[in-house]
DNA sequence: TCATAAATCTAAACCGTTAAAGGGGTTCAA
DNA sequence: TTGAACCCCTTTAACGGTTTAGATTTATGA
């Protein structure tokens, strides 16, 4: 009592297997059965709870109808609600999602892809933690499906979908500078060849320049990834003492930002009153935080409706020469809140 | 130039497929190939940048090496971190893991499962949605390994990891008791029928009523799922005035109290000095929230790590006669912050 | 020298499904 | 009455691996 595929089906009630496979499929009309034959099948089908095998089918087809997505880190609400967004688009448009988790090792990123390809997964959509181009380039090469999300590679040719870090940062910065802020610190992580930070970055030391205030290294802090709680408590210190002390920081990522306001907590800096607060990514506990934290909200549903949208159409395409890939940069938005202090309370601190 | 195959190298070695399905196995020796012959084999699949097929080698194997995880909302960061840890206990058991969210649609649930075991996947973790055991209880009939992780089905024999929400909920209601409140609310949410919920309820009234207070319908705030927001805010008001006001919150979830949160700020309602807060589920928000909020906390990494082994324990043993589901109950812990005050402060406002 | 064993490799079946091509029988028009 | 068209279904051959049950060659021992 093995389970009953589309053979026995079949032998039982004296057709062929092609039939069933055709009945079952919907075709059965298309290809002229009859249908009481059709109801036969159909309730055979029933009667011995069949259960169709995709991967078998996946095997004949070529194609599996399943969508990939690898992120670093899925307990980052940032990429939890990416999944949770794709999820949506790639159900819509009739395919099952498998996401799959890196834990930032790129090792793993790579044999996760590899994994996705030999299970014959039409295509990936990845958040890659690389700094190597490399794979991608050979990815593309080999013609398999991808889209790159949230970061990507300058001046390569691929399918990616990613925001403006640069005018995101620059607006951000702008925002404490136009506040009132003088002396506005900068943190950011090492590895710094993820090119969301290194924009990020840029965009923060421009828009100081464009308004006469000199970026300072003393005002920018580099966290090493893999440790960022301890060494956020060890080294934030020396933003907080001096004459040049920070009044406020712009923070590179969601994650830089909660360590920063536990850390702040703990040593009883008052924000906004001591220091402002500006955060890159917003997350759903920047709105619940006394104070609410202000920050640069990616447009995370849009980025992943082009993801999918771009990825199923690269599948359908996949060996049509005249598809291009795409690169689609959408833009950032400020949500303001009260991490920095609002208007009536800087008249005050200013006199 | 299709990919290559293991027939393209067996063809060009003008040996046969067995022999390098054999050796890229790794059973070469065991099958005595000459190590020239392994040689030849390895350097020409690399040369032909061959790439086994998953999907083909699932189809004859009857397995797929794949494990899938199905939650309700992979953007709430309780299931988020589950994701995380069976990821990382999966994929140390050799498994690859597939994620799968149903939007707390019940029927999606069901075609999802439907649709990984048609995938051939080995076996799935299930946070179900559902209240109806049938679909299990069929898929137990069937043989399929499944194991069940925080939600599970009283008096029903299957896999299933859970924690004492009872018992947390008794201590955490308990808790509050000691510090000095009196008139302690409870927010739970409908549909009603989630174990875990209920469970909850009832350790809040039984805990109120050994402490001689008499639990009363008007502290019990009953949210529909749908809408926590725009309700909440509507009913919270209710539980503020009057003279039985209460002057604490148990609240059932960390999707409740986040909401709470959000409405409590926006009514300029302290916390703890005007409602002490006790949230059922910690997530990081609470411990970078000022006031941090004191939570029950569930095990989660453990209840990953017994879910896994449960699962790959049936999964290895899915025919044997001798294997017996197995139910799994851990404890939880009260974590606590400054949401309910402390001594210190309770001794002030008793006064 | 012949039988046996060991070493090395192979042919064919199999997993469950689908695509391509085809094949009897009936009906209809010329 | 012959050919074409149509209806309803079947045969066969994939898809890309793994497994089973040998087959061939060479070495070994009596």
């Amino acid at each position: 009592m093995k389970k009953p595929g589309i053979a026995d089906i079949a032998e039982s009630l004296r057709v062929s297997k092609t039939l069933v496979s055709m009945v079952l499929n919907g075709y059965g009309d298309k290809h002229g059965i009859s249908a009481l034959t059709q109801r036969k099948v159909i309730l055979k089908a029933a009667e011995l709870n069949y259960q169709p095998n995709r991967v078998a089918r996946g095997l004949r087809l070529g194609k599996s109808n399943i969508i990939g997505l690898v992120v670093a880190d899925i307990s980052n609400p940032f990429y939890a609600y990416i999944a949770r967004y794709i999820e949506g688009y790639v159900s819509a448009a009739g395919y099952n999602l498998m996401i799959c988790n890196t834990h930032e090792d790129v090792e793993k990123e790579k044999a996760i892809i590899q994994m996705l390809r030999e299970q014959q997964v039409d295509g990936v959509i990845v958040a890659t933690s690389s700094s190597d181009p490399m794979d991608f380039v050979r990815l593309q090469e080999e013609k398999y499906p991808f889209v790159l999300i949230d970061r990507c590679f300058k001046d390569l040719k691929m399918n990616a979908v990613i925001t403006d870090n640069y005018s995101g940062a620059f607006e951000a910065v702008e925002h404490l500078i136009n506040m009132g802020y003088q002396r506005i610190g900068h943190i950011t992580l090492t590895p710094d060849y993820l090119s969301t930070l290194t924009e990020r970055k840029l965009g923060y030391m421009n828009a100081l320049r464009k308004h006469k205030i000199k970026p300072s290294q003393k005002h920018i802090l580099t966290i090493p990834f893999s440790d960022i709680k301890a060494e956020l408590r060890n080294k934030l210190i020396s933003l907080l003492k001096g004459p040049n002390a920070a009044d406020a920081l712009f923070i590179g990522n969601n994650n830089l930002t909660v360590s920063c306001l536990e850390v702040l907590n703990d040593l009883k800096i008052r924000v906004p009153q001591h220091m402002a607060i500006l955060s890159y990514d917003d997350i759903e506990l920047f709105n619940v935080n006394s104070p609410s934290i202000t920050a640069v909200a990616q447009p995370l549903e849009a980025m992943c409706e082009q993801s999918v949208s771009i990825l199923i159409d690269n599948i359908c395409r996949k060996s049509d020469p005249s598809f291009v890939p795409r690169l689609v940069v959408l833009k950032s938005k400020l949500i303001i809140r009260q991490s920095c202090g609002n208007d009536f309370n800087k008249l005050i601190i200013n006199k």
